[in-house]
DNA sequence: AAAAATTACGCAATCGATTGTGTAATCTGC
DNA sequence: GCAGATTACACAATCGATTGCGTAATTTTT
């Protein structure tokens, strides 16, 4: 299944055409050739469409890494997220890029594997190719920040999404992790659970430890006492870590009747696992998630979770990192909170 | 939630380091560093040891738009997908990605959402970036190519993956759809179906073509009479086409016993539908998809369906690209073919 | 010791678009 | 009809790295 074409020979090797060749053509210098394909005020219209009828004819087409030497900034922005292929993360980058492409910039996008050597890395290789900004969404084990000073330093504005880094001065979209953790908490307590467990992210995250303050807080207010067996941290909640962590609760002397799990991933996990063990959800065992993931309307019971407006928190960062990029002078920096939606389904309905 | 900070004065736009610099500080010419930094052989040991340092101590990073205007190269590498959020797509970027960090790449992404116009803006925008190749695969609408050939004539290669063109002479990573589908259904048949419907999608794009003719060859060979009312075709098999479609076969007066679904999204429909309604799957009606998405093993029962090398296919495709961006001179397009598996699960299980 | 070879670096053009400044040519006002 | 204003374009430097060619200094060869 292998076929072999050769070279036309005459097609191959004609570089592109420049502006220097349309001057030549009009006779004109390429100063008004580029100014021309611009619309400047001081070319003639005449002028103007004689230009852009030869850059047609002869398929002109503007070399943007010449233009980004010059001006020392791309139409590219840069995206550091940790995988791709999970639900929350690719609405996110549809977002981004959406409203990048709409302002005429590429996304150019790498994963950190939510490592932080990767994400060292990739960060060094997207300033290195001078992205004109970043919007970062930070892997699971980063500690340290440095790697973004060489952005803050060279006005290249840096916004982070979601997993943002509160010791970090920059621009910021986040969600109300604790209220949205509060009210999942809460409707847990009002379906009548009694012992409502946690399944929780890695502590150096906002997200998770908001996540869990919201959880505490929750218990609190409602005056239910707070057991530390029935909260479990794990640095990658995946499926395979919540069957671990279902076995881990279900197994034990007083089960909880309620979980609350800080993504879907792992809600899903502990809802299969109830039903292998014949536990009935929500009866028995009630199970609320966190995203709003597709997965949560094909789980039977379809699980209750809280929405995440992914695609809007993309753009979001998208047009803060566009509007740094304008102003260089005045760095204004806000952190903008986006509300999150309690979505009841059959996982936690008891009443 | 607004804090805003003002600038440090003396650090903002300070320029990034640049080898004139090193070279002035050590007084040798540019010419020097630039080969010192990538250990020219006409450079002494120590002359490269001294330019290293200054460059370390000052924080030296190269800028590649200057080298890739004067190499008329990036480091760049397009891609142009129809929607990020799908289970496959995301696979095969990671793939690409994977592949190109080694080989020192950035990849740029961008979504046609399966429309002909965003796909012909997005490769304008790809070439004009001057990225030094393309992965694409196409959207559901596209008929026509032209968009691709300003890659091909100014030697920039062109890997289509999956979704290819067999009308257009470049690198094709492909699955063997034919043979995938014959398995799928030929399972189907053993299982004991007869009447074996098909959710396809847009004939235009191969991989639909492909599948449908092997089931029709399966059901040939088994001698099962091809009835047009049990193939339905779809421009999005979306979980809402995927409900329209499970009412048109389940409401027919002898409906099929069995649905092939080229893939797994509305495979997922047909099965909830089913349990909607009562119908017992895959006693009265077996189901199998296609990809293999996260979702065929959340769905009760577990879909069985065709998997998808999704990340080798990745892999494959951007190596393509690596390889022909060196070889500039003999131009050799070939399309390599990846295997599929059958994951019998629940869904089809009779016997 | 003179000639040849090698080492180690500098000079300057180049990639293509952008833009501040300069300058003819044309136009305006009185 | 002439100074001054305006129009419409050209000149040339610039962004930062790369690289063919040239050359001085040192080493090797005979």
């Amino acid at each position: 299944m292998v076929t072999i074409y050769e070279n036309d020979g005459e097609m191959k090797n004609k570089k592109g055409v420049t502006i220097y060749d349309i001057a030549q053509e009009l006779k004109v210098s390429p100063s008004t050739v580029s100014r021309a394909l611009k619309d400047h005020f001081s070319i003639s219209k005449e002028m103007i469409k004689e230009v852009k009828k030869v850059a047609q004819k002869r398929g002109y087409r503007p070399n943007s890494i010449a233009a980004s030497l010059r001006n020392n900034r791309t139409n590219n922005i840069g995206v550091i997220i940790s995988w791709i292929n999970r639900p929350f993360v690719s609405s996110l980058i549809s977002g981004i890029e959406e409203e990048a492409n709409k302002a005429g910039y590429n996304v150019i996008i790498s994963q950190s594997h939510d490592s932080f050597d990767n994400e060292v890395a990739n960060a060094r290789a997207l300033y290195d190719s001078r992205i004109s900004g970043l919007v970062v969404s930070l892997a699971m084990e980063t500690q340290s920040y440095d790697h973004f000073n060489p952005f803050i330093q060279n006005n290249i504005p840096v916004v982070f999404v979601d997993r943002v880094a509160d010791e970090f001065n920059s621009d910021k979209v986040v969600i109300d992790n604790f209220a949205a953790a509060y009210m999942a908490t809460e409707h847990l307590i009002e379906q009548g659970c009694q012992r409502i467990a946690l399944a929780c992210g890695s502590q150096y995250r906002n997200i998770y430890r908001e996540r869990e303050s919201g959880y505490l807080a929750a218990l609190r207010e409602y005056n239910i006492p707070i057991k530390d067996e029935y909260i479990v941290h794990s640095d990658s909640l995946n499926a395979q870590e919540g069957f671990r962590i279902a076995e881990y609760f279900l197994s034990m002397e007083t089960p909880p009747d309620a979980i609350f799990s800080v993504n879907d991933t792992a809600a899903v996990s502990f809802i299969q696992y109830a039903k292998e063990k014949g536990i009935k959800i929500p009866e028995e065992l009630a199970v609320i998630g966190f995203n709003n993931d597709p997965v949560s309307l094909i789980i039977d019971p379809q699980l209750s979770t809280v929405s995440h407006p992914a695609i809007e928190m993309g753009k979001l960062a998208a047009q803060q990192v566009l509007k740094q990029s304008q102003y260089k002078d005045v760095v204004k920096s806000e952190a903008i909170m986006l509300r999150t939606e309690l979505l009841v389904r059959a996982s936690t309905k008891r009443k």
